[in-house]
DNA sequence: ATGTTATTGACAATGTACATGTCAATATGA
DNA sequence: TCATATTGACATGTACATTGTCAATAACAT
């Protein structure tokens, strides 16, 4: 197998490499009243500390429309609250609650734990390295497709 | 950002990278008559050579019942040709036709060329530690899901 | 201030990429 | 030969979205 061949394949085990995760993922949630979905907007709310509905959208780079959705599920079941938004009277700022915070620490311990488990045997600095060529990776890929 | 939280990122990663992946792909198909779905099909054969419907279910992971419907398009667009099997009756081999094996052949030539363009830049030993950490990683997340 | 354009929430319709369940035909193996 | 497995076909279900539209409100240039 030559080097773009090499490439190619690592570009293609993208696919195994997320469904394999999310599998993970998904059974991690299990018991929290978490959906996948749900769990995005609390990582990005967990990460950014408070954001409106499209600023989580442009992070999860999805739709304004389905994120609205997601979190009104979280505003449903108690993981996230509206606040007043200075800037905008329609646009609310969503942060986490207490037990939406507690929550999503809770399903990111443990998904570190498996990570940590995982880890085993990999070397650092080959982990360095594929998360170096995987960024520098996407980014062209994603400027390829704006190009032409 | 330390070694766990490197790794916990890489795994993360890997959606944004298929997506930006597959957006390419999906662009290579424009002209050829193909869907990603049948591309994938048209993938597994020319690799392959023949392989009856479980066969390519087995190899692209996912249901018989959904391959069965990707293979019937290719079938029915002449990508595809059913030969007797002499194991089963029932279950007929799938192989490429000619213009099958062009296509394919073209589609796959041309994402050769982007990935060809997208390596430039890249040290060869790092796609090499990546494509080992991706293969490793997605290996043991598998064995995760199936462990407990 | 006023008209114009942009942003936001809400909702409906649609699409994609699968999984699941079932049936009848046919194979396979004890 | 009887029980079990495999396969194709089809119907239905589901998760994760996109697209379009509307009304309310904001932001901005004139």
């Amino acid at each position: 197998m030559n080097d773009l061949e090499k490439l190619y394949k690592l570009i293609w085990m993208s696919r195994p490499l997320m469904q394999a995760a999310e599998a993970v993922v998904e059974r991690g949630l299990d018991g929290t009243g978490l959906t996948v979905r749900a769990r995005a907007v609390l990582e990005v709310l967990y990460a950014k500390d408070k954001a409106t509905v499209p600023d989580i959208a442009e992070k999860l780079e999805i739709k304004r429309q389905y994120v609205q959705v997601m979190v009104n599920e979280t505003l449903a079941e108690g993981f996230t609250m509206k606040r007043e938004n200075p800037r905008h009277k329609r646009s609310s700022i969503i942060e986490l609650t207490d037990i939406g915070r507690a929550v999503i620490e809770g399903v990111i311990r443990r998904e570190m734990t498996v990570v940590s488990s995982i880890s085993a045997g990999l070397k650092a600095t080959d982990v360095d390295a594929a998360l170096e060529v995987v960024m520098t990776l996407t980014e062209k890929l994603k400027s390829e497709q704006g190009s032409n």
